[in-house]
Formats: structure tokens, sequence, C-alpha cells
DNA sequence: TTCATACCGGTAGGGAGGCTAGGTATAACA
DNA sequence: TGTTATACCTAGCCTCCCTACCGGTATGAA
């Protein structure tokens, strides 16, 4: 995932959270691919821009894996897209994700912290 | 790096921290890759368990990009080992990965919560 | 009408990082 | 003697993300 134009460290980062951001973003209710790359960045505060590079192969990913289902419908716009929703697999990685993240970035903290 | 036998999920994981906490272990004062290891299992409280191959790699990465300087030296028990210490450029990169840590984790905990 | 810009989807190829699995060697201990 | 812990290392793989492209449609400006 991108980063803002302000921060300089590479473009480059946390390889493995992006799953667990769209997942989040698509539990909110059936959104389409380019509308969750909006999302993110609007919500992140611009901190995180993703490429659509990074954003596609990321859907496919967990379409395969079971953990979203597409499906063709029309926008606001009468343009068509490709909804994603949760599927109830989808649901429960997600909160596996979360519990993890959750740990994973208490633990960098305590090191932070302590060492 | 790896996870605690308890963690189910994937022993893969945050790709790009492993630096950032390395780099804050050593920066307590000169220790050897052995150590370090020990060290961050220890204070993540068996949370993080950091595999060899994962270990030497990312510590040679680190000296070759002027972040680490290494020298051989005898342990407690009268052992050669190679000892670590943070360069100027070390303790910069361990300030500006630290930074960058913060904002990252706050920019995913805003979408965990607002998305 | 034509051009630019958003919108909306996609792929190929490569780089980087971490892992598994293997190796070497020494010291302590049963 | 064999096992365990210490201490270092590397090859090769896999996954993920990125850059850089490709396609198309709608809208509004020039």
């Amino acid at each position: 995932m991108a980063l803002e134009k302000g921060a300089q460290e590479k473009a480059e980062f946390l390889k493995g959270t992006l799953d667990m951001l769209i997942l989040k973003v698509v539990a909110a209710g059936p959104i389409h691919g380019y509308a969750i790359s909006q999302r993110i960045q609007q919500i992140s505060k611009d901190f995180f821009q993703l490429p659509q590079g990074s954003l596609y192969p990321a859907l496919h990913r967990l379409e395969e894996r079971g953990w979203l289902e597409a499906e063709w419908r029309d926008t606001d716009t009468g343009r068509e897209a490709k909804f994603y929703k949760l599927t109830r697999a989808g649901r429960k990685q997600l909160e596996a994700e979360m519990l993890h993240w959750e740990k994973l970035s208490d633990a960098v903290a305590l090191i932070l912290r302590t060492a």
C-alpha cells in the first residue's frame, strides 16, 4: 500500500494488514473495489493510498479464499461495478485478524517501550 | 517472525517491523544476534519467536545499510560472538521507523474503529 | 467535437522480506 | 557418549505489494 506524499519512507510497508483493512471496510456493507480504496484513503485521512495494482489482486485473493463474494451491480451513477460482500468465513477471518492485530501491536508496543 | 504456538494464523506476519524491533533492542547496548532473538521473545512474553533464518539475514541487511556495526567479542561464558551496536545512522533510522509505526498503527486503528 | 479527468476493472513482472530446512561448531551436562 | 543449548550461517521458496501498463465508460470543459 502506498503512503501519503509526506511520508518518504519508501512507500512499502505493512505486508499482511491490507487484507484485514479490506475485509473491515467490506464488513460495513456491499461495496465495489474502487470505492473500497477511496474509503480506506478517506478514513485514514489520506495516510493510506491503495494502488490499484494492490487492490484488485487482493480482492481476487480474498474471493478465492472464500472470504468475499462478488456480484455485478449498478452503482448510483448507473454504471456497472463489482460489489463485494463478506461471507460467513470472511467474517470469522476478520475477527481472527483483528484479534491477531491487537495482540501483535501490543507486543510491538511492549518492545518499543521496554527494550 | 514466527508466532507463539497458540496463535494458529500462519506464522507469517508483519513484514517490515522486524528491522525496527531489532534496532530497538540493539539500541539498549551492544548485544549479539542470538541474544537479540531471546530478548525479543522474552520482552514480548513469547509472542514473537524469531527464527534464525529471519534473524541473521536481517542483521546482515541492517549492517549492510550502515545501521549496525559488528565486532567479534567474548560473551560472559567465554565464547566468541558477534556483537552489534547502533551507528549514528541506525539511531536516526530507528527514530524514523518508530514514528512511522506510530502513525501507521493509528491509521489502522482508525479504520478498525470507523469502517 | 475533442480532450481531460474521474470512474471502474484488470494483468505482468519484479523486488523485498520472512520462513523452512539445512549446515557448522563449541560448551555443558547426563 | 549423546543430548541440549549456544552461536553463527545460507539456499531456496513463498507471499505480498508495488510499478507500469492495458482496457473501457461517463462527464464536463475547451
